[in-house]
DNA sequence: TCAGAACGTGAGACTTGCCTCATGTTTGGT
DNA sequence: ACCAAACATGAGGCAAGTCTCACGTTCTGA
């Protein structure tokens, strides 16, 4: 490795002029793009740059290195994730006693439309986090989703034990996690299949939870 | 990278004395346990080498890259699979029509307690196809595991509809890769409880699909 | 209008890791 | 016992890729 800063620090520029700050935005695009096409290891800020229509130099004026990069836009990914599920939490309640049905089809749908580059980026985030620190460092953006989902579960399935919860929202997570990446490698005909056949496996296995 | 060989073609000398077959086969054990501890990027064919107790220059006696050498125990792990999972096949014709809850349950079982190094290796095997090709290549194993499951579900559950049985069949299949994949990252107790819980969700799913 | 701060650049220093090769050792057949 | 083939070794050639740095350009405020 060629790390020389630890834990990410930063010590970089912070652009303050316009210019600069349109430069860094398609940074992070063209780092989005790059990683998600190639992997983080195969990704390399060269070829980011290059597509940023800038010099490595000016990526390394803002970002001490090239995991400082993809952690930067994988922040900028969880927030516009946890809108997404901010705002079915907050719907939540009203709809999860009687609508849960719904609800989970319009999650599904929700996510799969949550643009294609935001889904592989995030193939490529879960699977950083599976193969460094394989494992001691779990997937923790599924792990936080499964947390807040988990009261929502109390709801609309009252059935679960308290203690089982977690549990239960952990499968749900997990298992829509990884079908929906699956999807994202078929083709449209075959992805769309999925999607829908998704919605029924997680009904199936919830609604014996709900009352 | 620094590939030269095209398509792993492997023009290296075969091993024919005990000796060199022995170093051969600790060289697969030690390149398994370094793949599935770092990923395959991360991995260094002189820590593979170390700790097979052998140099460099002998694993590039036998494997022409490092390539080479993922491919050799992909293949060997393959195999394993492919003959614990023939196993239920065999069996399957029979049981599937009355017993297939008991056979989902083995299943999951016998996947489970097939060594967690195999699974380990399994993760980045799979991620593996995932960063390099990403949208070309899909995963190989889950595909094939998939196809073979998918007439035995003909017997096990007649009401899916001979076009959809391979939608099934693959649903089935990603839902356990996943799920065992992630009882394989956490603690003991959560694992057990994840793995009750992913024949559970099996179960449900399939159960509308039984005669 | 001008100084200095912010910004932009890309050649190349430096590191890492794959793989080769020249050299030495072991084995098995005669 | 002896030779040729098989085997083993690890220093280092080489390519790839990360990050720095010295120099040039643009912006901002007084």
């Amino acid at each position: 490795m060629g790390t020389k800063d630890e834990a990410s620090g930063e010590k970089r520029r912070v652009p303050t002029q316009e210019r600069s700050r349109a430069r860094v935005a398609r940074m992070l695009d063209a780092a989005t793009e790059v990683f998600a096409e190639v992997g983080f290891d195969a990704a390399t800020t060269e070829a980011i740059a290059e597509r940023a229509g800038t010099s490595i130099g000016s990526v390394y004026q803002f970002f001490p290195n090239k995991k400082a990069l993809f952690d930067a836009i994988g922040e900028r990914y969880l927030d516009e994730v946890r809108v997404l599920f901010e705002r079915f939490l907050s719907e939540g309640p009203a709809r999860a006693k009687t609508d849960w049905r719904a609800m989970v089809d319009d999650v599904i749908d929700a996510f799969w439309a949550f643009d294609r580059d935001s889904l592989a980026f995030r193939a490529v985030w879960l699977n950083m986090h599976r193969s460094a620190e394989f494992l001691v460092q779990g997937d923790a953006l599924n792990r936080e989703m499964a947390e807040r989902l988990a009261p929502v579960l109390g709801i609309a399935a009252p059935k679960i034990k308290p203690a089982k919860r977690l549990l239960v929202a952990t499968m749900v997570v997990e298992t829509l996690s990884a079908l929906l990446l699956l999807a994202l490698r078929r083709d449209e005909r075959m992805a769309k299949k999925l999607v829908d056949e998704t919605k029924v496996l997680v009904r199936r296995y919830l609604e014996p939870y709900a009352d």
